[in-house]
DNA sequence: GTGAAAGCGCTAACAA
DNA sequence: TTGTTAGCGCTTTCAC
């Protein structure tokens, strides 16, 4: 009877009703580079199973923009969040929690919201095994750049970069660390160029290596170094974070330290079941350690060599 | 003092009493290639104006997949739908339509549902001037690489190509087109491998050019046939269509016409808008013609150069 | 102006 | 087993 009066149950009034709208929220700054398509791929199967839809907010960096989302979100009594944080939301994170809402934080964290449930890949470890791949190949002048995004783990790359440098014995140079504010909107490429120029500025003073926070910039810089005419690996070797889906592309051939994305996906996803299946219980903090270097072109051959 | 209590208005309830829910659906393939967020550049400012939220929903290429989200779509309430068409799913679009919902297919049709809104980009147009190109530089042993999704818009690709070849006065040599039923889902690298090593099998019989109908596929087809050996344009010059966000990278260089996705994301707004407004008007169809050829290193030099 | 009440479509509890 | 009813939180209508 139901199917011949082409029936569709309403999921508003249900929702309403059982006081659950089996929603939980998914807050990216952009949907670009396939990262978010392969945390999916961990996430969904996990939801689907428990009966639970993402609904995906996109905020493109933009603070204001990712209160209003996170408004819309509770509005729509989602029975979870999950996002990558920005600095500039930590009072509505923590309005949220207040209200007993499970938040989980993806892929990094905010220094002094330490009671957050997260999810995220240890970097610092990464960073190490990338920087010291350089110095095992005979690097010595080794330069750093990457975007600070004022949170916890943009930051702790830096500072593993650092270490290692130290550990070795090699002097950091701040010619060229590049270390800044940015995002990856539209006007990303030319803060990358400017930043790149401002590094490689003294021809008689430049590194023979790089590391880059994430294989997107390393990627963007790469093709930026070979239209200054500044040949990769010749010149300058490039080790980047991340392995993303271009990568290995033959024409762009990062070397560079995987970042187990789909694995995040899925433990983000059961996490979050825990977190709306217990209330009340104290954070969950997974913290995934994988450092598989992937050796490719931009690394290739050694210091001594050139 | 409903700031004093915290109160959050709560949507489902403001939906159901209301009976809309402001809920667009927005059913896609997969999110890779920075194809869906050039979409939402252009949709999300109009939808954000006119107050309705995006869901966005993911298929993976998968008829079954999408069916389940498009009927958790209807229980949603979703004012109105977006999405790339499947031929699997007719009878649901139908369906969709019957129940007054509307429909509106993105970058593609079906070809016996002539009544249903669509916005899209004259592909057989940009086609055309991409094989012309290809003859322009000389080149006359020009073959096909594609994906016949069995829709309107891909088909279209290949009949393009041939008319254009047809006009040239030059010969299609069925060897030289691969033009096959795939995805872009995790098998399609070694697919992909296959229909170039066919196209490929004879040394002494080889296309030197190859007309690509997706600039994601012709990225994947340089990195394969540089690993081949086999270099682009040297041996074979490489044309794609989109541009999309990788194809202009020094490292891949691919010739392409450009898409205009941020327009059709807005359009496809836009239309949608029109749509809710105006319920029981006739389907809204927008061919956007845009033939802006952007020529990199794959097709440089003439084929008498080699 | 302010207040009360009906009802959106569903589920769960309870009654028959 | 089947039928009835209250109520989730909101908006709109109608009465005062």
């Amino acid at each position: 009877m139901a199917r011949k009066l082409n029936y569709v149950p309403n999921e508003m009034a249900r929702s309403l009703r059982l006081q659950q709208s089996g929603v939980i929220g998914l807050v990216t700054r952009g949907l670009g580079y396939n990262w978010v398509e392969d945390i999916l791929v961990g996430l969904l199967p996990v939801f689907d199973q428990a009966g639970y839809t993402p609904l995906i907010s996109v905020n493109y960096w933009d603070g204001k923009r990712e209160r209003r989302e996170l408004d819309s979100l509770l509005q729509r009594r989602v029975e979870g969040i999950i996002c990558l944080p920005m600095p500039y939301n930590r009072a509505t994170y923590q309005d949220i929690m207040r209200r007993g809402i499970p938040l989980l934080f993806l892929a990094d964290v905010l220094e002094d919201l330490t009671d957050v449930s997260y999810v995220l890949w240890d970097t610092r470890a990464a960073t190490r095994v990338a920087v010291r791949h350089l110095i095992e190949t005979g690097r010595r002048r080794i330069g750093f750049i990457g975007a600070d995004h004022r949170t916890y783990w943009t930051r702790a790359r830096y500072q593993a970069y650092e270490e290692v440098m130290r550990e070795a014995g090699l002097q950091i140079h701040p010619e060229w660390i590049a270390w800044e504010l940015f995002d990856f909107s539209l006007q990303a490429r030319r803060k990358v160029e400017s930043m790149v120029d401002r590094v490689f500025a003294d021809p008689s003073h430049r590194p023979e290596a790089l590391y880059v926070s994430t294989d997107a910039l390393a990627t963007l810089i790469l093709d930026i170094l070979t239209r200054r005419g500044i040949p990769v690996p010749g010149e300058v070797a490039i080790v980047g974070l991340g392995d993303l889906f271009m990568s290995d592309h033959s024409g762009i051939s990062l070397t560079t330290v995987r970042e187990p994305t789909q694995e995040l996906g899925r433990l983000a996803a059961q996490t979050m079941l825990e977190l709306i299946r217990q209330p009340g219980r104290g954070p969950i903090q997974h913290k995934i350690e994988s450092n598989e270097l992937i050796v490719r072109r931009s690394t290739q051959g050694r210091a001594g060599d050139l």
